[in-house]
DNA sequence: GACGACGACT
């Protein structure tokens, strides 16, 4: 067109340029702005909504900044901003959690005499939504109507979705019914939302009446849907049913789509099935279907798992010269690929190099980095970490507050851990029960069990809420000091609140007992477990015998014990239990004690077992 | 606005 010396539209330089934008591609996103330059030049008298989309793209590749400076310009270009403008960028600003700028921005946007309109507040809706302040998420729906914009279903949605994230699934569906006496109509994107939140938290049952309920009422399943059952299914292993649910998808004339494929892909990377997940990527690129960023950090995260990391590498740079988004997900899982095989000076390395090449982090990339600084043992450097995160506008949340009290107490300065929670608490930082474990953990760690017990203790009469990781973490430390009775109590209390026994508080009882040199004790303890299911609280009795026990009297190595400890431990690695099991119970009967490996090994392949057995129950 | 990829506690 240019060499013909032809001019360009107006329409024909917006069709092109949204094009480009939309286009998943980065190189594309680049192009729109070289595209957009050559059309200032060639005198296309350009318009507000060139400029708009041109910063959809900034925002497409996170570059809010570039979006604001562009947003400035506009007025010398006689484009004044619009509503649309401003959203775009409040939009990709909130869903990046950037809240401090988009309330900057919003300010600007009031002070140029624009008021905000319905989609302005849902962004912001969305904002607060995704950092879980549903507080201030409610606010700004009153503030809505004090503004006379009516929220609407979206509004509705993105609040129910807040609500199902923190696994408040009660409140989320009051609100459903809420909208319906608003006569507003719940939609098919309240019902996903619903259904999601009721396989992550609550109930299947619930998520499974909700979808017979949209059938009812006539409402179809879309690919969101069928991609919600999809991960459920995958979630709990049962193949079958996946196969059945796609088969139900491509029927109901929804095809599987990127989602549905990078679902599938991420399972099979999960369960060391790459040939599968290679496969899988074939087939998606022969329906037509290119892969993104999802898939791409799908497989570097692969690749992590299994210590290639220099293809890990390889992948990411190719990827980038290829065109995909490679953004804070690739780098991320990079960098925490290399903290965990201990590379640390090649994880800073990649940080820098994101920072360079202008990808902003995200809360998640920061406290991977943060772990990894941790992990390190230099929290030091992981609380400068901190607050670059707070300057770049972004809120840290639980997790990061609670590694930095991991990194603490892993350096053995459980004062400070203590001194760190007290000032966040002072911010916005609510405790939760990892917070809680963690500083229990590192109180035993470093010989406070009386201390850690009363803040158990203290945790149960105030009504909070302990979990099985509380409990294994008091019952390791109490079977390390030989307190087996009190251990025991805590086992049974477990038991009877639904929260385990698991392998973990096996594995400390076992531990604690052959270490104690109590091997008919473990060898007991082994039987229970085996045997577990029969009745509840069983090893409450065994507990309060241990009390008038006085521990054993040592044996003589008997000289089969360790060709039966190798033998049972090379059975469990051929997951072949019963076996293991049969040669465990003759050596008992014999007096043969065994090594201590070998108790573990059994118990671990004993709970895995079961898992198993109950997992084959639910498909009948 | 809903689904898929990276982060904390034994």
């Amino acid at each position: 067109m240019k060499r013909l010396g032809m001019q360009p539209t107006l329409l024909t330089c917006n069709t092109l340029l949204n094009a480009l934008v939309r286009y998943p591609s980065s190189h594309s996103i680049r192009l729109s702005k070289v595209v957009f330059t050559d059309f200032i030049k060639i005198g296309v008298k350009i318009n507000t909504n060139s400029f708009n989309i041109l910063i959809y793209g900034s925002c497409m590749e996170n570059r809010f900044g570039e979006a604001i400076r562009v947003l400035g310009k506009m007025g010398d270009y006689g484009c004044p901003p619009d509503n649309i403008t401003y959203n775009t960028i409040l939009d990709g600003l909130c869903k990046k959690g950037r809240l401090n700028e988009a309330r900057e921005l919003l300010l600007d946007m009031k002070n140029k005499g624009l008021f905000p309109n319905r989609t302005t507040f849902n962004i912001l809706v969305v904002g607060y939504c995704k950092l879980g302040w549903l507080k201030e998420a409610a606010n700004v729906i009153e503030l809505m109507s004090q503004n006379n914009v009516a929220p609407d279903v979206w509004t509705y949605n993105v609040m129910i979705g807040g609500f199902c994230k923190q696994g408040r699934i009660d409140e989320a569906m009051r609100l459903r019914e809420e909208i319906e006496s608003l006569k507003l109509s719940p939609d098919v994107v309240t019902y996903n939302t619903l259904i999601n939140g009721c396989f992550e938290h609550g109930s299947s049952e619930e998520g499974f009446k909700l979808i017979d309920e949209m059938e009812r009422r006539g409402m179809k399943l879309n690919s969101v849907t069928y991609n919600v059952m999809v991960k459920w299914f995958v979630k709990k292993g049962k193949i079958d049913e996946v196969e059945k649910t796609v088969r139900k998808m491509e029927e109901s004339g929804c095809l599987p789509d990127i989602v549905t494929y990078n679902t599938l892909i991420s399972w099979h990377c999960k369960v060391g099935k790459m040939d599968e997940a290679f496969q899988l990527m074939d087939e998606m690129g022969r329906k037509g279907l290119k892969m993104d960023g999802v898939t791409l950090n799908t497989m570097l995260h692969a690749l992590c798992r299994e210590r290639k990391l220099d293809e890990a590498h390889d992948l990411l740079c190719s990827a980038h010269r290829r065109g995909y988004f490679v953004d804070e997900v690739s780098y991320g899982t990079l960098i925490m690929g290399y903290f965990k095989h201990e590379k640390a000076s090649q994880a800073l390395r990649l940080w820098d190099e994101m920072k360079e090449k202008e990808i902003i982090p995200s809360i998640i990339t920061y406290n991977s980095m943060i772990a990894g600084l941790c992990h390190m043992g230099k929290t030091y450097q992981a609380i400068d970490k901190l607050d670059e995160l707070l300057e770049s506008g972004l809120v840290p949340d639980e997790i990061t507050y609670n590694t930095i009290i991991h990194g603490y107490c892993q350096e053995g300065q459980v004062e400070k851990a203590f001194q760190f929670h007290n000032k966040m608490v002072e911010k916005n930082f609510k405790p939760d029960v990892v917070t809680c474990n963690t500083l229990l953990s590192g109180l035993c760690k470093e010989g406070m069990l009386e201390k850690a017990l009363k803040l158990f203790n203290t945790r149960i009469s105030k009504g909070k809420d302990v979990d099985a990781v509380s409990y294994n973490t008091i019952i390791l430390a109490l079977c390390k000091e030989k307190r087996f009775g009190e251990a025991f109590d805590l086992l049974a209390e477990m038991e009877e609140k639904k929260l385990g026994p698991d392998r973990y508080s096996y594995h400390a009882i076992l531990s604690g007992l052959t270490d104690a040199g109590r091997m008919k004790d473990a060898e007991e303890f082994i039987s229970k477990i085996a045997e577990k299911g029969k009745s509840e609280y069983q090893f409450l009795e065994m507990g309060k015998r241990q009390d008038a026990r006085t521990g054993e009297i040592p044996q003589e190595p008997h000289p089969n014990a360790i060709a039966n400890s190798n033998k049972i431990n090379e059975l469990c690695s051929q997951g072949r239990y019963k076996d293991a099991m049969k040669i465990f119970h003759e050596s008992t009967q014999k007096n043969i004690v065994l090594l201590k490996s070998t108790y573990l090994n059994l118990m671990d392949g004993l709970t895995k077992r079961r898992k198993s057995t109950s997992k084959e129950h639910r498909l009948t």
